[in-house]
DNA sequence: AAGGAAACGGACAGACCTATCCGTTTGAGG
DNA sequence: CCTCAAACGGATAGGTCTGTCCGTTTCCTT
């Protein structure tokens, strides 16, 4: 029973120690440091410096370097409440009783987040895949979308030549567009008109139809890239 | 008449002495490295150091700094020819007598060429757009478009509500399609089916339907990736 | 052929970023 | 209270990339 308590308090098993052995400040800066990452990942991308997260968290480098050995465990840390936010938006499509509802709004969804958190999105494609935690939730999200395409096309709303693997070419195509958007607010825009372009793609004649959401300005590529960044 | 012939040979009016006033062997010199350039961004990506690029031209940093003064420079001078390309591609759109058709072969000519070239396709929607000559020629470019976008919807073959600046959209799509699958051959092969889909979603019930580019295995995006690599 | 401007190459300064080291401070159990 | 391991912060080593400087070489003109 001890044994089961003391697991239970390990986030992750590579932490030399657990989390509840941290001494106070420890855990404290801790938990800081992941808010203030997040938060820059969100705001910078993913390139922000090592230095620009501790200065912001009011620590030295070596108390951030010595709670997340590598730039991967960090990222890991700060995007794993967003992956446990994919497998909800998974598991509550498959709740969905209209299969094509279900899987719209999964896509949907998916689709929304990427938009929603820049460092995500470009997280999501790029690094984290190689992490291992990551690499676990990912695969029961996948299943999940699997059983979904299967209803969808079982109730003759989706076409049968979709294949389960063109959900990476959805979140690879949507990341393009956040990404060359950047943190415009044009982004979730940009996002929704190319998802609602999709599932009209997407659906068989029998599925209902939705307005397409109003197309954004061409421009909006230039904006994204002010002289400073990239 | 002196005048006249000599304002030709200047390629860019920013160059300080005309490209037929050079050297000899400063004329070989500057092709070396834009043909270099050119390969190195299409086959490591836009971020290939200046050293390398001037390494492999046989060229010292000196020579290829004097010829281009700013990665801007370069890029431009190296991209120009990719740019040419897309409005022949836009122009021969224009001459085919079928409106829908012409359309799409825009959209799949265009797509096959970012597609094709991994830099290429970062530079078009990253760092391109500020470069003079190329934001001219983007402006042509996308004149030729909207009179394909006219014609078709004219035809009533494409979607009414399908927008001009949805090139944009496309574009960008597309590249992250093309940057997530990275180099391999799949690029080619998943910006073919998401062209599918997206040409789907584009056309009226009039329009004729194509079969759909067969699907590409899920797993393409960390082949991608190789862990040297970003 | 020979002088001089043009062009050349490689070294180097400056700016960043990652990751580590070490002297100092602080929290918690005895 | 008092001790000491745990934790801390800032300096710094080591890496990369950009852009410049200067002594040397090469081409072109006359």
């Amino acid at each position: 029973m001890t044994d089961a308590a003391e697991v239970e308090t390990r986030a992750d098993p590579r932490d030399g120690v657990a989390l509840a052995d941290l001494r106070a400040d420890a855990r404290h800066n801790r938990q800081r440091i992941i808010d203030v990452a997040r938060r820059l990942f969100a705001e910078r991308g993913l390139d922000v410096p090592m230095a620009a997260i501790a200065r912001n968290a009011g620590v030295g480098m070596a108390t951030l370097y010595r709670r997340f050995p590598t730039r991967q465990d960090l990222l890991a840390e700060v995007f794993a409440e967003q992956f446990a936010q994919c497998e909800a938006i998974i598991e509550a499509a498959l709740a969905d009783p209209d299969p094509w509802n279900g899987l719209r709004s999964a896509v949907e969804g998916l689709a929304a987040m990427q938009a929603a958190d820049h460092g995500f999105s470009a997280a999501f494609i790029g690094e984290l895949p190689d992490a291992a935690i990551v690499g676990r939730k990912m695969a029961e999200g996948m299943q999940g979308f699997r059983q979904l395409v299967h209803r969808a096309q079982a109730a003759g709303k989706l076409r049968p030549d979709f294949a389960f693997a063109d959900l990476a070419l959805i979140l690879m195509a949507n990341g393009g567009v956040v990404g060359a958007a950047g943190r415009s607010s044009d982004a979730a825009a940009a996002s929704r008109r190319l998802v609602g372009y999709l599932l009209d793609a997407f659906r068989t004649p029998g599925a209902p139809v939705r307005p397409l959401p109003p197309p954004v300005p061409l421009s909006f590529a230039r904006a994204a890239f002010p002289p400073d960044r990239l």
